[in-house]
DNA sequence: CAATCATATGTAATATTATAACATTCTCTT
DNA sequence: AAGAGAATGTTATAATATTACATATGATTG
């Protein structure tokens, strides 16, 4: 019972399950790890969480305001912080925007694939080309800090869509 | 005679052939494609070209005010996005910022390698990266339209020259 | 217990980056 | 000379992000 109204790499998967698991491993990860999810940043990462869509820091603002009346812009900044440093989410560079991570426990940087149709992003830890690319770094005599791998296009369920569009 | 004052991974080179070459290559490149590369074009291209730093687009600004005194916000961004259309200089989305393209006549997208220390950016074509990317992509059913990969670190003569500062 | 320290949050102001909308000019073509 | 298209001028404002300082909270320890 897929709706095809939202088309998404993501549109037959269970979000609830999904969006409990992202939950569940950033509390244990917290845990673990002696740092505080605290309830903003938990909210936060909870509303990061409400799609495989990037969402902006603003949105989320006016997301969590109702909530919290005294929420300012500095809250959900300092939240994104938070939760970047723990690799529990994703900055997307090319669009000033935050997606939850899956890749928490393991490693954080991976290819994210960008839909400029749906705009869900999909993360894939696209081994091959991490190898590629690490030999490739270790060839130019670079010292790797931060990778930021995003390509912007059209989904495989967009596209199906857009090809048979019933 | 190379100074270490600011190191770079181009720091030997002759900066000015450098600059005379991406210029003449984008002056032929727009009249091969019947595109105006007018004189503001041209002014922000050259400014861009004034180190392989990426430059902010209100530091742009600020350098072409002297000279323009009509310059304002809009002035650069537009020449920026021709300049971006033409594949004459990349857009550094992890800096919101842009730097000159070698590559202009052959493939436009390519990894950069960002130096954390000096600034400076390095293109490299990664063939072999480009390779196991374009495989990954497609065994993901999705169909690419923009790539982003930009890697941020220390480039090689900056850790040389932390492990041996001379 | 009080003192202190570290962490997190509240709050206001402001900095930085980018776009929208509409007017004007310039250049080419007819 | 008229008209079309491209480029630029100009003003205003939107969107994104940070800084600085005040306050609170909870743990640790003298």
């Amino acid at each position: 019972m897929t709706s095809s109204l939202t088309p998404s790499p993501f549109s037959e998967h269970d979000h609830k399950k999904c969006v409990r698991e992202a939950l569940d491993t950033a509390e244990h990860i917290c845990v673990i790890r002696g740092v505080q999810l605290t309830p903003i940043r938990h909210k936060v990462l909870e509303l990061i969480w409400e799609s495989h869509k990037a969402i902006k820091a603003y949105d989320l603002l006016d997301r969590i305001k109702p909530l919290m009346d005294a929420a300012k812009p500095a809250t959900i900044y300092r939240a994104l912080d938070f939760l970047i440093e723990q690799g529990l989410i994703h900055r997307v560079e090319s669009l000033n925007a935050f997606v939850g991570c899956r890749c928490s426990a393991h490693q954080h940087e991976q290819l994210l694939l960008i839909c400029n149709r749906c705009h869900d992003v999909e993360e894939r830890p696209a081994t091959k080309v991490m190898r590629a690319l690490a030999q490739e770094i270790e060839q130019a005599g670079f010292i790797v800090h931060r990778k930021a791998i995003e390509i912007h296009g059209i989904c495989a369920k967009c596209e199906a869509q857009a090809g048979n569009p019933n």
